[in-house]
DNA sequence: CGACTTACTGTTTTT
DNA sequence: CAGTAAGTCG
């Protein structure tokens, strides 16, 4: 305190603009600060939290900073500990979910669990549900478990118990069964001493709300609560919030509408909008100003975010020069537009610019996979996000048998390595030991115990149980003696899990088995097998450090919060980008969510952008032509340079081919010109209107006009596609839509 | 019981 | 196309 008292300007808040400093400063009361893309949000967020510590408005145990991310939580601990030092420790900082568990696991005997209840992801939830599901004679093939998981999910982040499900809101799904098999699914988690990610808060709630002395003591020690991403957050969440911050009100979410991109799991844009009539005497402090992209790029990602209707509404600016222009290319198919940005990748490692500033992002997942197979074939270093360490299979499996040594009581990690590696037990032994734990009302592990002990079962199925119980013994016998880590070693091989891979001649056993001594090696990290659990189960970032020399790869929702020098948005395409998906789901909604992807997407850029579609692209094996993205024709002309050295498809042809395709699309009554179109795009959208791709309008011997190549005869037609023979330029097959009649 | 074959079905996924 | 999930045969 004494140091502050003698230097004026605390390192915190120095270098801070008039809007952060106001956002720093006020540390009481309901405040909400929008902050744009790159305009130092975290700066802000640790900043303030620094401050509340210096000024002793709030003492660190009495501050509650929350996260969506581990990743934002650790950013934010650091940075934090940088400025007041060791006392960051005692600051309730976090992510929603691990926040959630510590508290539960304090009171979980409330909600009728143990303390060291598991935590469950989706992959688990799903098994549950499948089973469930067949006790429940629930057609898996109309209603798929992933799917009425997610339907369950969807209540629970709306902070709905089975009970308050209004059923004819649950509607015919399951017909009609879905509220009794949530219902079911949330019994058998109790039962397995389990819960899944969206319990987490939901208990919460629900203890909170029936135990007033639990929450008054949560209130009582939390005086100040900040919030990250607040746009993100879901009405469980919100509740969750507004239960802590009783009627002190002194609740500061940081957040930007425009990047809200999680609607369709649960978040609610409504909480960002709605937070001045929320809270009464709430402030808003607006960060503006960009101190990340230049010029160009900036009003790109303005004009584009301007169409969406529902939006606070921010205009961002910045004090660096306009930069270059953001290019637009446009290319035949998928593997051309690859090789083009892989291409230009290439020539920029040549000028020796550091390749973990440049990014791919991409719409879907499966979109990297072009540009892997481009770039592994010219030899450029690449790394691609998402593939998750923990939700592989043989991590899966290791870890299973580590939960079953730590809980006898854990069904679904039993049943998940009973037989692997193979130990001949199959449907019939396995539906023995689950009528015995059934008829005795024990975890399938005891009923195992009892069954060896009988003649239930097949001799060689009694001998493989009972080698196998042996083994359980053993390990949880030895888990007390040795090192965790130890530990994990010897049931790996013990168990023959890692023998089960070194046999495996597949292609990738040699890679899985890298995976499982990387495990080993991360538990190194951890004081004891139950915390490295929990922190599996609630920290599933893997590996995200950013190598030097390595391209990233990514999904436009994992790049949310990076930032790179250079940045590649491929496939802005009508179907892909914005999803046809989103679109037919959740229509004019869903559309503004795909345009916020986009700035999201554009936002990410520092210095150069190169925004590119494809004209055709092979989709689940079928080829589909496409046409440009509406995003890009939200681009302003003056922004950006529409390359023609890039693509085989120059500028012209890109405005051709749209205005023709449009053109078919006006006859077919849809309203003349793009212009028209484009007030009309959101309701033909939801109307699901697709562009008219196939090559009717032409027929053989027609004479054409193509921008490239030329005139020419058409030779023959397959779908959108036509063989032309050129006057000049030889026999060609082109896309339809980038030749018109003369 | 397990290896093999055939049919189906495809986003995004902070925890 | 490619990965999975269910179905069939030895």
């Amino acid at each position: 305190m004494t140091e502050i008292l003698e230097k004026p300007v605390p390192i915190w808040l120095d270098g801070l603009n008039a809007a952060q400093s106001e956002a720093v400063t006020t540390l009481d009361g309901p405040l909400l600060v929008l902050s744009g893309a790159g305009t130092g949000k975290t700066r802000v967020l640790t900043s303030r939290l620094a401050e509340l510590v210096a000024t002793n408005t709030a003492k660190p145990w009495n501050i509650l900073a929350v996260t969506f991310t581990n990743k934002a939580a650790r950013e934010m601990k650091v940075r934090v500990a940088q400025l007041v030092g060791p006392m960051a420790e005692q600051v309730w900082l976090g992510t929603f979910h691990a926040l959630a568990a510590r508290m539960l696991r304090r009171h979980a005997e409330l909600v009728g669990l143990k303390s060291d209840f598991t935590i469950l992801d989706a992959d688990d939830q799903t098994r549950l549900l499948k089973q469930l599901m067949a006790a429940d004679d629930i057609d898996p093939k109309r209603w798929p478990a992933r799917m009425l998981g997610g339907v369950i999910s969807r209540w629970k982040d709306r902070g709905l118990c089975a009970e308050q499900i209004d059923l004819a809101e649950a509607g015919d799904i399951a017909n009609g069964r879905v509220r009794q098999l949530y219902q079911s699914y949330q019994n058998r988690l109790i039962a397995l001493n389990a819960v899944d990610f969206g319990d987490l808060l939901l208990h919460m709630l629900t203890i909170f709300t029936k135990h007033h002395d639990v929450l008054a003591d949560y209130q009582a020690r939390i005086t100040h609560i900040m919030v990250d991403e607040y746009q993100d957050t879901n009405v469980a969440q919100y509740l969750w919030l507004r239960l802590l911050t009783g009627n002190r009100n002194n609740l500061c979410c940081v957040g930007d509408d425009d990047q809200s991109i999680y609607g369709w799991r649960g978040a609610e844009v409504g909480n960002i909008l709605r937070f001045e009539s929320d809270f009464s005497g709430a402030k808003t402090v607006r960060l503006e100003e960009n101190y990340r992209s230049t010029g160009h790029i900036l009003a790109a990602a303005s004009n584009v975010i301007s169409r969406n209707e529902t939006r606070l509404g921010k205009t961002l600016y910045t004090a660096a020069d306009n930069g270059e222009k953001v290019r637009v290319n446009g290319y035949w198919d998928g593997a051309d537009e690859a090789r083009s940005i892989s291409s230009q990748i290439e020539s920029m490692l040549a000028d020796q610019v550091d390749l973990s500033q440049v990014a791919v992002l991409v719409r879907a997942g499966f979109q990297t996979r072009e540009f892997e197979e481009r770039f592994i074939s010219i030899g450029l270093p690449y790394r691609v996000v998402g593939a998750k360490f923990y939700e592989r299979s043989e991590i899966r499996d290791a870890i299973a048998y580590l939960r079953l040594i730590t809980q006898p009581a854990d069904d679904l990690a039993f049943e998940r390595i009973i037989n692997v590696p193979k130990r001949g037990l199959g449907t019939a032994s396995l539906q023995a030991v689950h009528m015995q734990a059934r008829a005795s009302a024990k975890p399938l592990l005891a009923a195992v115990m009892d069954l060896v002990d009988t003649d239930e079962l097949r001799p060689a199925a009694r001998q493989a149980f009972s080698s196998f119980i042996n083994d359980i013994r053993r390990w949880r016998d030895q888990a007390g003696k040795m090192h965790h880590t130890d530990l994990a070693r010897l049931v790996l091989d013990e168990s023959g899990y890692t023998q089960m891979w070194q046999l495996d001649k597949s292609p990738d056993a040699p890679g899985r088995l890298e995976n499982l001594t990387e495990l080993v090696n991360a538990m190194q990290d951890f004081d004891s097998l139950q915390g490295f659990l929990e922190h599996i189960a609630l920290v599933m970032d893997g590996d995200t450090e950013n190598q030097q020399g390595e391209v990233t790869l990514m999904t436009l929702h994992a790049a949310k919060g990076l930032e790179f020098d250079t940045v590649f948005l491929p496939g802005w395409e009508e179907g892909v980008f914005p999803s046809q998906r989103t679109i037919d789901e959740s229509g004019a909604v869903g559309l503004e969510e795909e345009r916020r992807l986009a700035y999201v997407g554009i936002t990410r850029a520092r210095k150069n952008l190169f925004i590119s579609f494809a004209s055709s692209r092979r989709i689940h094996g079928q080829w589909q032509s496409a046409i440009p993205s509406r995003f890009i024709q939200e681009l302003p002309p003056e922004h950006i340079i529409e390359d023609l050295a890039q693509g085989m498809a120059s500028g012209l042809e890109f405005s051709r081919a749209t205005s023709v395709r449009l053109d078919v699309a006006a006859t077919n009554g849809y309203g003349p010109g793009w212009r028209r179109m484009a007030a009309r795009r959101e309701e033909n959208a939801v109307n699901g209107w697709k562009p008219d791709n196939n090559a009717t309008d032409f027929a053989n011997g027609d004479r054409v006009f193509h921008q490239k190549f030329g005139m020419g005869n058409i030779r023959s037609i397959d779908g959108d596609k036509l063989e032309i023979a050129f006057d000049k330029a030889g026999h060609k097959k082109v896309v339809a839509g980038f030749v018109s009649k003369p």
